[in-house]
RNA sequence: CGGGAUGUGGCGCAGCUUGGUAGCGCGCUUCGUUCGGGACGAAGAGGUCGCAGGUUCAAAUCCUGUCAUCCCGACCA
């Protein structure tokens, strides 16, 4: 049942939140309820992903959860994209409003409106703006993690002075934060491309995106980094006095990345037995159990020793010495959590100077010297990480397959990805694999580039089944 | 909104066709035996069967209405 086969892929994947205690579905259709072990997921994601967007110059700000409707309708594309999936607000402290407010499905327009009275002068810019924030999205379907009603993310919002800057800053965050995340931290292989013009979001003049592929050889976007053009500096009037003493529209970046990263951690490398974190994210690293202790306690005293050491080493340990618990039990909810290294200790290892290490990841058990069990950790954990990125890399591999010619395309992306030459599917057929549920996630050179507008020569389209 | 399904102890379900006053597994409590990969035995606690009407001596079961949830599709990070 927990096979990740592509007819029943959504129930194994909530099989394994559930068993996993991660989420639950919570009580207003669509949103949830993220459980302790979820959440310490999403706390080592916001602290990776947020010392990467402070590397890139960005600081943190917070900005309000209601936005006046009027807001919304100062960008046309921009209402017209979010309007149908909006919460309103018509009612505050027992009154009707005179003007409903909607939650935030993003926060271009309450974030622009402030940056028109922030900058002023070329002096002013970059300026560079990022919010932790939950935002609400009332889609027709939701699903948990990958679509739910409220999610968590970051979103950040800059303005510049040329486009070419606003251009440089949009893909610095694609490649610095976003990718260099998701490939050595997530342990995800993403195809890192441009959105056609029919993908793009909502009032962006160029839209960037980080797709990977889920057990079920589905796509999903993993995060975007959007240049807004001066399409909102137009709107809300983000207006400065060059240097030359000119007045200007900024152009503006927004690029957000969401809890759906920790479905797309579970879909990529969930396997029959629960999760498997990669490593380096891992909350717990390493986990120290006490299979069963003598009467004096002495394995006890051996597993702290142990956990110290690797604490002291600078892996996230923890100890489990609860023996009065099964140890099948405690063993399998390590399992299912996917705490990527195990060290078991029981007396009849002590006797022998002895702890089994057990691998997650790859799924063995080798007995180690107690003392020399935090290289022994240490090796696991980076064998493991590159263990994860090189399955995912293979199965993406294999899932993948060229076509040339539009009529095979729809057929081939029943069970993967399809590459093909932009130039076959652009226009008509886009559009006619999209009313088959085939959409084009990216396009990309054919170096793997990103592409400055679609129209140039020989790229390659990315497409698929999406979520 | 279209198609399909389901609402029964905390969780997962059976019972409904053929009405007779609710049962199983997991979990929980207590005791004992276990304990190196989700143990076993015994004894317990826990449900006005989604809601509202109706039929009947009698409704989880039949009828009508209603609400909710889930799955597939349209919309989407």
């Amino acid at each position: 049942m927990l096979t990740p086969q592509a007819e029943d892929f959504p129930r194994w994947f909530q099989d394994v939140i559930a068993k996993a205690e991660l989420a639950d579905n919570g009580p207003v259709r669509g949103t949830m309820v993220i459980r302790p072990t979820g959440y310490a997921l999403w706390e080592r994601i916001q602290a990776e992903v947020d010392t990467r967007i402070k590397a890139a110059g960005a600081k943190n700000a917070y900005f309000p959860l209601f936005i006046p409707e009027s807001y919304l309708q100062r960008e046309a594309e921009h209402v017209e994209g979010f309007s149908p999936e909006l919460a309103v607000v018509t009612h505050g402290g027992g009154k009707q409003l005179e003007e409903p407010v909607v939650v935030r499905p993003t926060s271009e327009t309450v974030i622009n409106s402030f940056f028109s009275k922030w900058v002023q002068s070329h002096r002013d810019l970059p300026l560079l703006v990022n919010q932790w924030a939950n935002v609400v999205r009332w889609e027709l379907r939701p699903r948990l993690f990958l679509r739910p009603t409220e999610f968590l993310w970051q979103e950040g919002h800059t303005a510049h002075a040329t486009e070419d800057e606003a251009r440089a800053y949009a893909r610095q965050i694609l490649h610095e934060v976003y990718q260099d995340f998701m490939v050595n931290v997530l342990a995800i292989p993403v195809v890192v491309g441009r959105k056609t013009i029919r993908e793009r979001f909502a009032g962006a003049a160029h839209t960037y995106s980080l797709e990977s592929m889920t057990g079920d050889g589905k796509a999903l976007q993993m995060g975007t980094s959007h240049e807004l053009g001066q399409n909102f500096a137009r709107a809300f009037g983000i207006n400065y006095l060059s240097a030359a003493g000119v007045s200007e529209h900024a152009w503006t970046t927004s690029w957000g990345s969401s809890t759906r990263m920790v479905g797309g951690l579970i879909m990529c490398h969930g396997d029959d037995n629960g999760l498997r974190i990669p490593p380096l994210l891992a909350p717990t690293q390493a986990l120290v159990m006490v299979v069963k202790d003598t009467d004096i306690g002495e394995v006890s005293a051996a597993a702290h020793k142990i956990y110290e050491a690797l604490a002291g080493a600078g892996v996230r340990a923890e100890l489990d010495d609860r023996v009065d618990i099964q140890f099948g039990r405690r063993a399998v909810d390590a399992e299912l959590k996917g705490i990527p290294v195990r060290i078991e200790l029981g007396p009849r290892d002590l006797a022998e100077g002895n702890a089994t290490l057990v691998r997650r990841i790859v799924g063995n058990k080798t007995p180690i010297s107690i003392d020399g069990a935090v290289g022994a950790v240490v090796n696991a954990l980076e064998d493991g990480q590159q263990a994860l990125y090189d399955q995912a890399l293979e199965f993406r591999r294999s899932r993948t397959v060229e076509v040339d010619s539009l009529t095979e395309i729809a057929e081939a992306a029943a069970g993967g990805w399809v590459r093909a030459p932009w130039d076959s599917v652009r226009g008509a057929g886009e559009v006619g694999l999209a009313g088959q549920g085939v959409t084009v996630r990216c396009l990309t050179r054919e170096d793997g580039g990103v592409p400055d507008s679609e129209d140039e020569q020989d790229l390659v389209a990315f497409l698929a089944r999406a979520y």
